[in-house]
DNA sequence: TAATAAAATAGTAATGATTCCTGATTTTCA
DNA sequence: TGAAAATCAGGAATCATTACTATTTTATTA
């Protein structure tokens, strides 16, 4: 189980901290690929799955089928454009109060909420050809 | 594009509306089936898209890899037990006022939010044997 | 009520993201 | 250096969901 270097373990994790967005595991293959085109999807997912597992990147799900990847792994919000599906950081605080509201009236343990936004993005929003 | 009534369409809605929990395609099917063994998967999924298309139902994601469903559209939060998957609804009050937190430093035009809980829930919590 | 157009169905094939499998290659460390 | 363990490339398999098509239902209208 001991962990060993992995060439193309580390392109993937360097790749993925050059983003500000937030891409799919294909999205990193077709780039990670530009450097070293004999890697395969396999070895992108599995080593994706294995940062995120080991904590060094994080996965986001925004409901749009797919996985997207993130080398911030402190704690953000993400926003969803309806329009163009570019998932982006949100600055804002952190929300973890409305754990206790949830919690207030369930007798389970709540660990913690997933929270996203949707809408439209500034670039979406900006008619065609206005400068 | 006029909407004609069918059977198989009432049945799903109706068996949704029974269940306080949330199930998926496959859970609707296998149960509509008991009283339609004719009907087939696509018909179930096709039928559910329509019915949450047109707001009679509403489609929850929480990142399990599979759509649930759910008869009442009235907005709520659900909780996502980690041990056993099960998705339930939670008392609680609109949270919609984060939208504003969200909006403050983005320059698009943020729609909505989703949010969801997750943990263990009460009866995963309870030990075995537990009276 | 019969004819007819539109919508819906059953059954199956196709899709797309992701995971699994296998034999070959790397990494690590004694 | 040598060998065990981890990783890889490539491809097959899985799983949820959607698409396709010939047939059946529903709704409308003569």
């Amino acid at each position: 189980m001991a962990l060993k270097y992995s060439k193309q373990r580390e392109m993937i994790k360097d790749f993925l901290m050059t983003r500000k967005d937030h891409p799919t595991a294909d999205v990193v293959y077709t780039n990670v690929r530009q450097q070293n085109p004999n890697i395969s999807l396999g070895t992108v997912y599995r080593n994706l799955t294995l940062l995120a597992d080991i904590g060094e990147i994080s996965r986001i799900r925004v409901g749009d089928g797919v996985d997207h990847f993130d080398a911030d792994t402190s704690p953000h919000y993400h926003f969803v454009c309806t329009e163009c599906g570019s998932v982006v950081d949100l600055q804002m605080k952190n929300l973890d109060e409305i754990v206790t509201l949830a919690g207030a009236n369930f007798d389970g343990k709540i660990a913690g909420h997933v929270t996203y936004f949707y809408g439209i993005c500034g670039n979406c929003r900006k008619p065609e050809g206005t400068s």
